[in-house]
DNA sequence: CGTCTCCTTGAAGGCGATCAAGTTCAGTGG
DNA sequence: CCACTGAACTTGATCGCCTTCAAGGAGACG
C-alpha cells in the first residue's frame, strides 16, 4: 500500500513486500517548510504520500523558477542526483508526507530485485518527459494555452489519483502559476477571469470547476491540427 | 577510449574493459537524418562519438520544440526509457558518430559492475538538470540574456572538449537556436548583430568569436546579484 | 476591527513577433 | 568562369501580447 504510493510500478507482489522494508521511514513537512534545500545533501529521493509540493530553481541573483508542482504518488529529488547535492528547493504547498527512497540501500536491494533499477529509470525518464514538456510550453505557446494545459495536465493527475477531474482546489498562488509557465500573476489572474466569463470554468479563489473540458483542450490548441 | 567518450564517467579500469564489449556497436548518422524518430522502439541510450544532434518534440498539430542541442560524450534518448518508445526526434546537425548502449545488455552487464547504474542514473539526473536550466531560461530571463546564456553554455561544453572556448562554429541555424530559445529566428539574427555591434563578439555567418566574455557573463545576467 | 496576504482589474508601455524586402553564400549547370 | 538558384541570414516597419505600474477588493486571522 504504502509503495503502491511511494512507486507505483506494477512488480511482482513478493517484491513488493521487501520494497516496503525499504521506504519505511516517512517525513512530515507542514505547509510552507522545506523538505530540502539547494546545496544539502542528496542521498535519497522521496516518493510524495499525502499532500503536494513544489521544486523551485535559483540563480545566484536569487532569481526563482518553479520547475514542478508534484502529487502523491510522484517522486522528488532526482536532479540531485548528479553530485549528490540538491540542486533545487522542495516546499511543502500543504501539509504533506513523504517517504525516503534511499539510494544506497535501493541499490542494495536491488541486487535481489533486478526490476527495481528499471522502475527508478522509468520515472527519471518521466521526469525528463515532464520537463520536456514544461520545455514545450513555455517555448512555443502563448499565454492563454499554456494555462489552459496546465489545468489540464492537473485535471489528469488528479483524476489518477482517483479526484474529481473536473472541481479541484489549486494548492498554489497565482505567483506561483505564473512563475512556474513564465508569466506574470496579473497574466494568470486575467486569464482566470476570461476562462470563467467565457463559461470555460466556475473560479472561485482557488476552488476550480472545468465546466467545459472540450472548449478547455481547443484553447489548449494541442488537441487537434 | 571509446567508452571514455560515451560514458565518460570515471570508473575503474577493469570495468571500463567490460564497458567497451557493451559498447563496441556504433552507427553512422549523415547530416540532416535521423538517429530515431518519435514512436520509434527505444531499446538504446546513444553515447556520441562526434557530431552534434539536436532532439525535438513534436505535438500533435505538428509543433515542433527543441529540447536540446548534443554534443560528443553526450548521451542521447533517455527520454524514451519510460514507455521504451521514442518520444522524440534526434537529428544530426552534422555528419555524426554515436556508440548504442542497449539498456537491457546494460542491465546484465552491471550484475558485475554495479556502479554502471550509479552512473546512468547520473547521466539521467544531469539530462534532468539540463532541462530544467532550460525552463529556467524560458521561464525567466529576456531575450537577450537567453541568447548570452546559450552561447556562455555552448563555450563551455566545448571548451570540456579541448576545443576553444571562444571560438567556434554553430551547427545549427538561427530558426534552430531561435525554437529551443523561444524566440524567432528575426530576433536571434537581431542580437547577434547587435552582440557584434557592442563589441562583444564577432559573427560572420555561423562562425562565433566571442570577444568580451566578461560582458557576455553580464548580459546573461547570471553570474551576479 | 485592523492588518496582511492574495487576488482582481485598469491603463500605459515595451519587447519580441510578424510582415516584408533585401543580401549573402554555397551549390549547380551553362 | 560566371550567371542562376534557393536556402539562410539581415534589416526595417508595424503590430499585438504580455508586462509593468497602480489602485482597489476579498478573505483569513489576530
Amino acid at each position: 500500500m504504502l509503495s503502491e504510493i511511494c512507486l507505483p510500478l506494477g512488480m511482482a507482489r513478493h517484491d513488493v513486500a521487501k520494497l516496503d522494508e525499504l521506504i519505511k521511514e516517512r517525513i512530515r513537512i507542514p505547509k510552507g517548510s522545506a523538505l530540502f534545500h539547494l546545496g544539502d545533501k542528496a542521498e535519497a529521493v522521496f516518493g510524495i504520500r499525502s499532500g503536494s509540493l513544489k521544486t523551485q530553481l535559483e540563480d545566484a541573483g536569487g532569481q526563482v523558477q518553479i520547475t514542478g508542482f508534484l502529487l502523491p504518488g510522484e517522486i522528488i529529488g532526482m536532479d540531485g542526483l548528479l553530485e549528490n547535492r540538491q540542486v533545487s528547493h522542495a516546499i511543502a504547498l500543504e501539509d504533506s508526507e513523504v517517504c525516503v527512497i534511499r539510494i544506497d540501500e535501493m541499490d542494495q536491494l536491488s541486487q535481489h530485485i533486478p526490476v527495481l533499477h528499471q522502475q527508478l529509470r522509468r520515472l527519471m525518464s518521466k521526469e525528463i518527459n515532464r520537463s520536456h514538456q514544461l520545455v514545450m510550453s513555455l517555448g512555443s505557446l502563448r499565454s492563454e494555452q499554456r494555462l489552459a494545459a496546465f489545468l489540464i495536465n492537473l485535471s489528469q493527475r488528479l483524476a489518477t489519483l482517483g479526484y474529481s477531474s473536473s472541481e479541484f482546489v489549486l494548492r498554489m498562488s497565482r505567483e506561483e502559476i505564473g512563475n512556474y509557465l513564465g508569466l506574470t500573476l496579473e497574466t494568470v489572474s486575467r486569464l482566470f477571469s476570461r476562462f470563467a466569463r467565457e463559461g470555460v470554468l466556475h473560479i472561485q479563489q482557488r476552488q476550480v470547476h472545468i465546466v467545459d473540458m472540450p472548449t478547455l483542450r481547443t484553447l489548449a490548441g494541442t488537441d487537434c491540427g
